[in-house]
DNA sequence: AGGTTTTGTTGCCTGTGACAACATACTAGG
DNA sequence: CCTAGTATGTTGTCACAGGCAACAAAACCT
């Protein structure tokens, strides 16, 4: 089986079948980040005929991916058949972290209707990591209705990822260095598995259902234990690189000072602004974000207060340097960069202008993150679903109830 | 007359014209880049069929674009035929500098036809600079041989530009704030006017004509007398922004010392590697950027050789930057920067290293520009053109000799 | 109840690229 | 010089996707 993703490639030239390739994705993509819409809405946003909606979605329809209701009416005219994203197509999402290893059942409507999370007393090996995967994977798989169909596995991995084989170049927090744990997981599986790097996934999570929900130009940086990783979405498009690396924004240098970051690099926004130094100045140990944010919220202690301002010049100047590069309509803040800006958001405001040009940061808007927990295996679920999306006549499904895994 | 460039707009679904546009599209584009093709190249690189490409390709020629000419024999078979872009299609090019306003006629087979240099004793108001132009394209019309046919022009400006409309947001040294530059110049000329940063459009000249050829994942880095500008492209896209200001590389932020760029930021790389410092050091006070290379490679004072390692080291400091966001294939060094590239590039490349995760650096390239004198006539007349590649059949063209321009 | 508006359905039409068969122009080898 | 082989251009036919118009259906309004 073949483990990893296929990366669309481009032919300059289009034949006729590509366009209804193309307009089967287009109209699969909008049904899925929606989870439902009118037929109406499919015409009008895409352009095409009526009978062409209709022909293409009964082939959808055919191909068990979405089906359609009878919507109460809302005003004149004849009420638009609705069109929803299937709830019986599933992925599975997992998310491989320092102390626990979780899995979640996705639904292509977007749902999350399982999850659960191994607690691993020290942080796993890949092979442990990959093992536990596939026994909880396993476990709902055999607990998923029949008829259900899963599309493949989507992991996501705090750390560099070379997105088209699914191997893990580097994760300093766990260890992992050059490691195929795609095939690894999808040769104990037998499923499709697609990784890549969380906070990527959580970019494109919260660009589709979360804050950044509409728009095309997107700047995410999220922090949390294992330092600052970002995400950027340029034209609706994510930032990939050539070699799929893109996108490390923790690892921009802002300063001269000789702090290193969990990479070894000096100077960089990880290196300055870290969960750690808050946690020691609150003289906590061990939080969990909200109660951090909570920390943050509150305080009265003069360092704690000079720590935080440090850190937010810190931030807004990495944050100018994104603004200038690419020009984003919003900037998400994830983890407890968000605390961050909630406590001082005039501060960071001001500091974020000194540190770009106003062309570029006259409109940003900056917000928090809008997903919760769920967050990254929502976007972990994108990855196997986007392979759907991508060719929805061609994609191969498998049923819920495993007919011995092979590779 | 619409002055600005028609921004495609993604329309969502695709009918069936859409893909004669497309196919026409990248055709003309191949065509246009190489020069010459053979229709065998096309039908291989495109995938489309032998008899598809027949038809394509004399839609072209007949709408005067393309020109047919037999090739001698290069092997085994019936030999192709060549198709070429044609020279008889013509775009000019202008730029607007702090001490000249230069123009070109660029045909589209991609040679620069004629250059003029107007200088101005001072940094020229936008509305003398755009009599300038107009003057000069007027002139240049009147020499073009009939029959000849214009795209439009092409303006590479030292400073942020609004791209949609043609505005020019700010040029600091030029002292232009808020200009419809686009608009003023499409009036005094009657032709459609196309306006973009001057360093966006060496990257795209780079990149189709220069020594980033062929590559999808370029990072340019440009040094004048004006700063440091760059463009970055992405997966074979231009980086353009929410508003299209997007690759404002010298304005990245590595250091905390207080020194000031151009733009009133600070400890930007643009800051920290400046031109007049090196001149400083060489005792000398104008410079052409072939002169001051040739003292960056052959100068053994030691003040000098410590500034150029400062800056090497600052410079390398953005590029890792880069390299950790961006991921690229090559990275392009434009103006003095090849200079201080080539006086010890072992130097830079270990800074870069240092600087930068190794997954992001392990491949990338760096090299000088390609691209002489003519980089921004290049670079600038490549919007008319991409304007008339991404829809031939509806491009308008305009006959050499005005018939009175109007608005 | 009849008119209006919006949407779904059906049958027919058009345009585009694929395909196969044939023609053409070259090389290679005797 | 002739023939075989190969690659390409040309031509006519075909399949298929989406557009379009006419009609039906289901809502609202008066």
């Amino acid at each position: 089986m073949l483990n990893v993703a296929g990366q669309g490639n481009k032919t300059l030239g289009q034949n006729r079948d590509d366009v209804r390739q193309h307009n089967l994705s287009a109209l699969l993509s909008m049904i899925h980040q929606s989870g439902t819409v009118s037929r109406s809405q499919l015409t009008t946003s895409t352009g095409l005929n009526r009978s062409t909606i209709s022909d293409l979605v009964s082939e959808l329809e055919d191909l068990g991916l979405v089906y359609e209701t009878e919507a109460s009416a809302t005003g004149v005219g004849r009420p638009s058949l609705q069109v929803s994203a299937s709830d019986k197509v599933v992925a599975f999402a997992v998310n491989t972290d320092v102390d626990a290893i979780t899995v979640a059942v996705v639904s292509f409507s977007g749902e999350v209707i399982a999850k659960k999370r191994f607690p691993t007393s020290s942080r796993p090996t890949a092979e442990k990591a990959a093992a536990i995967a596939a026994k909880l994977i396993s476990d709902f798989r055999s607990e998923l209705e029949s008829g259900t169909r899963i599309v493949g596995i989507g992991v996501a991995v705090p750390g560099q990822v070379r997105v088209v084989d699914g191997v893990i170049r580097l994760a300093p927090h766990l260890g992992w260095v050059e490691i195929p744990f795609g095939p690894m997981l999808s040769q104990l599986t037998g499923l499709p598995v697609f990784a890549d790097n969380d906070a990527s996934l959580g970019c494109v999570a919260e660009r589709i259902y979360g804050n950044a929900k509409g728009f095309t130009d997107v700047v995410y940086l999220f922090a949390g234990s294992g330092g600052i990783g970002g995400g950027v979405v340029v034209d609706g498009v994510q930032l990939r690189g050539a070699a799929g690396y893109a996108g490390e924004l923790g690892h921009v240098r802002i300063s001269t000072a000789a702090v290193k970051d969990y990479s070894g690099l000096e100077g960089t926004l990880e290196g300055l602004v870290r969960r750690d130094d808050l946690l020691d100045v609150f003289n906590i140990y061990a939080a969990t974000d909200d109660e951090l944010l909570l920390e943050i919220s509150r305080t009265k202690s003069a360092k704690a207060i000079k720590l935080i301002e440090s850190q937010i010049d810190n931030l807004a100047a990495a944050l100018g340097t994104f603004a200038n590069i690419f020009n984003p309509e919003v900037i998400i803040l994830g983890g407890f960069l968000s605390g961050l800006f909630l406590r001082d958001s005039d501060r960071l405001l001001n500091s974020l202008r000194a540190n770009s040009l106003s062309a570029a940061n006259e409109r940003v808007i900056i917000r928090e993150g809008g997903l919760g927990s769920n967050l990254l295996m929502i976007g972990a679920a994108l990855l196997p679903f986007n392979d759907l999306t991508a060719n929805p006549s061609a994609a191969r499904l498998y049923p819920a109830k495993a007919k011995g895994a092979k590779s």
